[in-house]
DNA sequence: AAAATAAATGACACGAGTGTCAGTAAGACA
DNA sequence: TGTCTTACTGACACTCGTGTCATTTATTTT
């Protein structure tokens, strides 16, 4: 291994927080995170190891930091488009899943899951966060949309009863896919949202405009 | 902390190796796979550290040990029960379905899949096992309980082209919200059994016996 | 251009966990 | 009861990662 030849140091204050970050979410990506070593998180950064100091407490810092950066506002900002909308519940459902598909296929998203499913119980807090901020969204918004078909009788009066989390299930379903079997045996995103969308309309009795 | 009087020593080869792995899933359940050392397994197990190197190799060996002795061949058996049987395909279903949640719903499962999850990366082997020996076998033997369905007449003729992950996905969903978010929000898993087999049935079109 | 600020680093002390080995003693066998 | 086998253990040396200094040096300020 040939050392280089400088070291050339710089002065990034603003810039190098997201490099970190950035370095981390690889390093968990390749290692998991109880391997990941704040060493190789630096020199993956090109960066010394004591300059993680300077930005976070520890590796268990990153990992908050890391969640809390992905945490977006799409679902609460679809829930405020609800009001306005006037088309159909099922292609109100198409949108959600197609949404949620999307993010469930998101790199990013697969490590830092695997990471909360690996470290959950250390992190409580975070769990409830995530919880609170996605899972809850989606449940609500789920219901909402379900309810709604309810109403303007599009789906079958008893579709309000069941646990929309049934519903949502194959996404989740191809959340964990990706987690632990993609390298033996992939999955084709598309055909399960298709198949998703086919299996929950049918099962809501959808008596939709194409029909 | 006082010390104990005696250590009381025993010889116990064949027992030993059980109450070892006991204590591992104990430790992996309560600190995660990679907080858990050896010591503290030793320590639960009652038993000093070296002597654990007398039947396992690492830390690694214990949860690839404890995998092993996990798998089980109900889901073979219940396939081998397929050809005698002549009752309607949605019982069938239903009998799958209520075996596999109560799968899902032990501890010591979600610890392993948690463990599973997190260091998946480094057992390759271990998750190429377990996809054949479980969700392999689970698929193939919702495939042909549903084109069975279809021949049938029970089913809806296009029922068999759906990809059937998307029917089991609230299993899985089950097992992942225990996984992670059981404490912050428990789940009815009767409820979600219940709920998935009307929505499965209603979405292949099930004409069955009571209807 | 010189002084001041603080971002970045090399080096250190420390703790925790690992794997091994020579010695101990429990239980089998004579 | 005495001897033998080996399951079991205490203690050691070693590695690896952590967190924190004092020091260096890029950049800003005067």
């Amino acid at each position: 291994m040939q050392s280089s030849p400088a070291p050339a140091r710089r002065r990034r204050k603003d810039a190098r927080p997201g490099e970190i970050l950035d370095a981390a979410l690889a390093e968990f990506s390749e290692r998991g995170f109880g391997a990941s070593t704040l060493s190789g998180i630096a020199r993956r950064a090109g960066v010394a190891r004591p300059t993680i100091y300077l930005y976070f407490d520890d590796k268990d810092a990153l990992f908050d930091a890391l969640m809390q950066r992905r945490l977006t506002d799409t679902l609460e900002e679809i829930r405020a488009d609800l009001d306005g909308y006037t088309g159909d519940s099922g292609a109100l459902l198409e949108m959600l899943f197609t949404r949620m598909h999307a993010d469930a296929a998101d790199p990013e998203a697969v490590t830092l899951l695997r990471v909360l499913i690996a470290e959950g119980r250390r992190f409580p807090k975070l769990v409830r966060l995530h919880h609170q901020r996605v899972m809850d969204v989606g449940v609500t918004l789920l219901q909402e949309i379900v309810a709604r078909g309810v109403t303007r009788g599009e789906f079958a009066p008893d579709a309000a009863e069941i646990d929309v989390r049934v519903l949502v299930a194959p996404v989740l379903m191809a959340l964990f896919w990706r987690t632990v079997f993609w390298d033996v045996a992939p999955l084709d995103g598309e055909k399960i949202l298709r198949d998703q969308l086919r299996v929950v309309l049918r099962a809501l009795g959808a008596r939709g405009p194409e029909r």
